[in-house]
DNA sequence: ATTATATTGTAAAATATTTTACATTTTTAT
DNA sequence: ATAAAAATGTAAAATATTTTACAATATAAT
């Protein structure tokens, strides 16, 4: 199942048709971030939906000591904030530009108002947000139920997957430890014997995928 | 935000206008089980779309030694199987009846022609499944920074909430330590522990939670 | 009622992980 | 270029959790 990831994790404007994207397009307020800027604070009640067009968006919670909680990484097409709009909450996350991004904001009322008139918003919203979920529990199953090697590669697996924008994760390893709930140190170990493994390489401040396959295959024949 | 979760976690039928829900009672093929009764197998994929009227579902995987690892409890009006309609994937959990239990089956295609003529089926859908979402994520937040007696206490209060139905919570401890990921013996002192602080009873095969409002509230006190 | 089965409670030994500490490496700032 | 800061690698001690084992309790079967 985790091999089919990449294939469902379709980004939401890849699922609408020309219509609707000129409709986006001219509601939306086009708005350009600076690498490692925040986009969205946690908390912030402010209605709206917002689309990445370029780069990529971080998705987490910077803890007080400032370690980022990642929940999710976003790529060119994806959406977040759709909690603000359909489930009356505020934003659950804090949202980070990483390197130069470019976004859509889409205040509330408006995207509302288009979803009127263009049948396949919603529709292709809610495909988006069926996926999430099943991605979510899929990260739910790798922490109850593998240990420390597997459970650190098929969280790398995930947060790759669902980016879909290369193979390079620009991460600290303490905020990736806090993210998969264990040490820094026994990230660290884990990290060294899956680079022995040459599924990764290690460097400063980013883990690359080596091979995405690899690790995908490695992953699916000791998980369940 | 934990305390808020009972009244964000609306049944979709309760999201429902008179003219949606007489649509869908036409349409729906209604199904009675008997307690522990197998609704749906993981791996199952033909779509459709199943509704709880009354009883109670339980919601996770059989793994091969027996153990039922849960992922949610659905009460009435609240919904399962969108996952084979709107995102090409097959039954993603075992879906188990939780004493006598009526279900409204409602086969794919059907459901989609219906959500064509009557404008508020898809968006309740997505209210819900976005209120999922957000239920998942305070589950990996609990199992990734918490310690074992605030962990359990919060899983509980999740589980519970989402269901909707009354405090007692049917299942064996070594099922929930499975979908805690933790060891039985961990589970059980951690369980004895909120005993001691008049959070909950335990029972054989079930607990008990004495007072929801105090637990959540304990929980809230020490969650981030 | 009685026996068998399933579940829970709990302790000790084995194991895994965290914490702490510090050396090493890489990047950033001057 | 050099110093300072940040991040990573890694080992030892401290701690937490699992494993294993068995007793106690509750339910189911006869």
């Amino acid at each position: 199942m985790l091999s089919k990831l990449r294939d469902i994790s379709i980004p939401y404007l890849d699922q609408l048709v020309d219509s609707d994207l000129e409709a986006l397009k001219a509601a939306a307020i086009p708005m350009r971030y600076a690498d490692g800027e925040l986009i969205h604070n946690r908390g912030d009640d402010k209605p709206g939906l917002s689309i990445v067009r370029s780069g990529l968006v971080r998705v987490g919670v910077i803890r007080t000591d400032g370690t980022f909680v990642i929940t999710s990484m976003l790529g060119p097409g994806q959406t977040f904030g759709e909690f603000t709009l359909f489930a009356d909450l505020p934003r659950t996350h804090d949202i980070v530009a990483q390197g130069e991004t470019l976004v859509w904001q889409l205040p509330g009322k408006r995207f509302l108002r288009l979803c009127e008139n263009n049948s396949k918003l919603l529709p292709a919203l809610l495909q988006t947000s069926l996926v999430r979920n099943y991605v979510l529990l899929e990260l739910i199953e790798a922490m109850r139920s593998l240990p420390v090697l597997e459970r650190v590669a098929k969280t790398l697996v995930i947060l790759v997957a669902t980016a879909r924008q290369g193979n390079e994760f620009y991460t600290r390893q303490s905020d990736l430890a806090a993210t998969l709930g264990m040490s820094r140190p026994t990230l660290s170990t884990a990290l060294a014997k899956l680079e022995t493994l040459n599924l990764i390489t290690r460097g400063y401040g980013r883990i690359h995928i080596s091979d995405y396959q690899s690790l995908t295959e490695w992953v699916s024949a000791r998980d369940s």
